[in-house]
DNA sequence: AAGAAGATTCGCT
DNA sequence: GCGAATCTTCTTA
């Protein structure tokens, strides 16, 4: 399976919306790793989210991957999603986790080496990009840190407000 | 030790 | 559009 990712949001050092804003516990510990290090949380109950981690050892940050453009595997993505709809297999970040099964088995991953899960770099040229504020956290509400692209029907929540 | 909040999703009205 | 579902973690007693 794979995807284009065309939404994410940033969770900078000493953001208080972010996990590692209270320090290094035995669940954000991932977090606290090298660049390019996968973060996965299990969050109200129901959905996991999948952060890249992008500062250098020792310093807490991360980038949530909040939607992907499905791409090959598309069929196995509708069966984990238990639905037949191509926008809403990976619209939304506990979505976009669902469609890949990514789970706690992966936190720690290293996503820039071979291995379950990486990322590579796109040939296309960057497209149109937007930014908003985040969404659905109830601190640091004013910071921009949401970046999607403009025009892909992937994307989650309000395209507004740009 | 108990309670509340949380980077959400789904189903029903 | 609203509220329930449901688990992990942090806060407070």
């Amino acid at each position: 399976m794979s995807g284009r990712v065309v939404e994410t949001e940033a969770y900078p050092p000493g953001d208080a919306s972010g996990h590692a804003y209270r320090g290094r516990t035995a669940s954000n510990q991932t977090l606290f790793l090298d660049r390019g290090f996968a973060y996965v949380y299990f969050i109200y109950g129901t959905s996991y989210m999948l952060n890249v981690t992008a500062e250098e050892p020792g310093v807490g940050a991360g980038v949530l991957l909040r939607a992907i453009e499905p791409l090959q595997g598309i069929n196995l993505m509708k069966c984990f999603r238990k639905t037949d709809k191509l926008r809403d297999l990976a619209r939304g970040p506990g979505r976009l986790a669902a469609a890949l099964q990514i789970d706690k088995r992966l936190d720690g991953v290293d996503l820039c080496a071979e291995g379950p899960l990486w990322l590579g770099t796109a040939v296309r040229e960057t497209a149109h990009i937007l930014t908003t504020v985040r969404i659905g956290i109830t601190r640091e509400v004013r910071r921009r840190l949401r970046f999607f692209e403009a025009d892909s029907p992937f994307v989650s929540g309000r395209s507004t407000t740009a």
